[in-house]
DNA sequence: CGGTAATCTTACGTTGACGTAAACCAGAGG
DNA sequence: CCTCTGGTTTACGTCAACGTAAGATTACCG
């Protein structure tokens, strides 16, 4: 067993890392990641001569926040496609900006793109909110059943003391 | 069109529903509705003398709460099935408590279950805590990107309004 | 330069959570 | 009694999100 494919000490360009690495470090599996790239969810930034993917450190961000947004907020990979697309148009503000000579049409998606993260905040706090409302619950039933037990097993004890 | 079957003013029981009653009430199918039966997760409290399902209102809870579960914890069914395992335990306290002979095993049943209610709101914290992170990070980059392009706007304007 | 581990493509299988269609009952209203 | 709406069982279909297996190819290590 040799050493992981993860350390490529060129000069030019970043640290890429192979799919088994990419996968050790995420939790996710080989297939997971092909599987994204097929629905075009994260395509590796490069790819080696003989056609292996190699991924850079921002796709194993975009694997975890992936993850996040299946686990925490519940999207299927269609939606988080999206938000994914209008995170990215942000991220490259500035390029887009100076390269586009038709600056009217890019304010507006770049304003799009803004009002749809605010609208994943808004799901976010909505979550929040819901989730808080349902610990309450939980919280008000567990007092109530730990008193009731609890009441249940003084009767017991008392009646063990008295016999 | 006669009236919907919701309504049973006998004298005995409870208010039953048929299933398509349940079904609008709480936004899931029919098909759902004895899927859930068919996994033994939620078995209608009555059948008419024609085999026809008869949901109560704690039917109809369950539904909701199957459902909140779902949405808002993520779990499967299988998952929910425990969860409500334990909190039919709960419920069914005094009645357990009274009829068991074996009072010892009944405490450590009521045991577990209080403490799978308890795990349930752990885990609801936990929950709550990790999307508050997401929407702290959410609302950083909100905020960064919003001032991004409102400078890169202003600039535009003055240029504007220099030529 | 050879061997072994990692990765590739292709393609079919699986699982959960239902949808949908067919053909047969149930029950209230007229 | 008939009809009409709602309900029943049975069974096959579907869709997302992968799992799994086969056989070929690539990459690194000594």
């Amino acid at each position: 067993m040799h050493a992981e494919g993860s350390d490529e000490t060129k000069e030019g360009g970043e640290q890429l890392h192979g799919i088994g690495a990419v996968a050790a470090q995420t939790g996710v599996s080989e297939r997971t990641l092909r599987y994204y790239e097929e629905i075009g969810l994260l395509t590796p930034r490069d790819h080696s001569p003989g056609g292996m993917r190699r991924y850079c450190s921002e796709d194993i961000d975009r694997v975890r926040r992936i993850r996040e947004l299946q686990t925490l907020m519940g999207f299927n990979l269609e939606e988080i496609r999206s938000v994914i697309a209008a995170e990215s148009r942000l991220n490259t503000l500035r390029e887009d900006f100076r390269s586009s000579s038709d600056s009217d049409h890019q304010r507006e998606v770049l304003d799009a793109a803004l009002q749809a993260l605010d609208e994943l905040r808004d799901a976010a706090r909505a979550k929040i909110a819901a989730l808080q409302g349902f610990l309450a619950d939980l919280d008000e039933r567990f007092a109530r059943h730990r008193r009731r037990l609890e009441e249940l097993q003084a009767a017991r004890d008392a009646k063990e003391e008295h016999g």
